[in-house]
DNA sequence: GATCTGACCACCG
DNA sequence: CCGGTGGCCAGAT
């Protein structure tokens, strides 16, 4: 009786919530982070635009820092790279706009993760 | 229920 | 650095 069909998104709502203030994490990150769920980084994609309210959606970006939105939502992205700049994300001089992976990007440790997904 | 689309990403030129 | 391409697979139509 496993009827968990219910958000197979929970996982990887729970790992944003989990990335601290100033530090980001981007879409294929976290796709292969949510080890028991098979996901793409488009899967991410789409469990943001289904992102219910407490999940601060703003710091999954691109790979490499990128803003894959600015694409879609030009308004948007001005918004998010706001709300990230807000929080101490330090931001690339450049033509394309592009967070500091080096400092900025999260890397939790296993023991951070257990603790999210409750493995043994 | 088939087809198109997409808050992605790696690869190539 | 930028544009095109294929692959991914869950939503939207």
């Amino acid at each position: 009786m496993v009827e968990e069909e219910l958000d197979i998104y929970e996982p990887v709502y729970l790992l944003v919530r989990a990335v601290p203030i100033g530090k980001v994490v981007t879409y294929g990150q976290v796709a292969g982070m949510t080890e028991g769920v098979s996901l793409t980084a488009r899967q991410v994609g789409t469990a943001m635009r289904f992102a219910p309210p407490g999940v601060p959606w703003q710091r999954v970006v691109g790979a490499g820092g990128t803003l894959p939105i600015a694409k879609r939502s030009p308004e948007m992205k001005s918004r998010q790279r706001e709300m990230l700049e807000r929080e101490g994300v330090i931001f690339l001089p450049g033509v394309a706009e592009r967070v500091d992976m080096r400092q900025c990007q999260w890397m939790p440790d296993v023991d951070e993760q257990e603790s999210l997904f409750g493995s043994e």
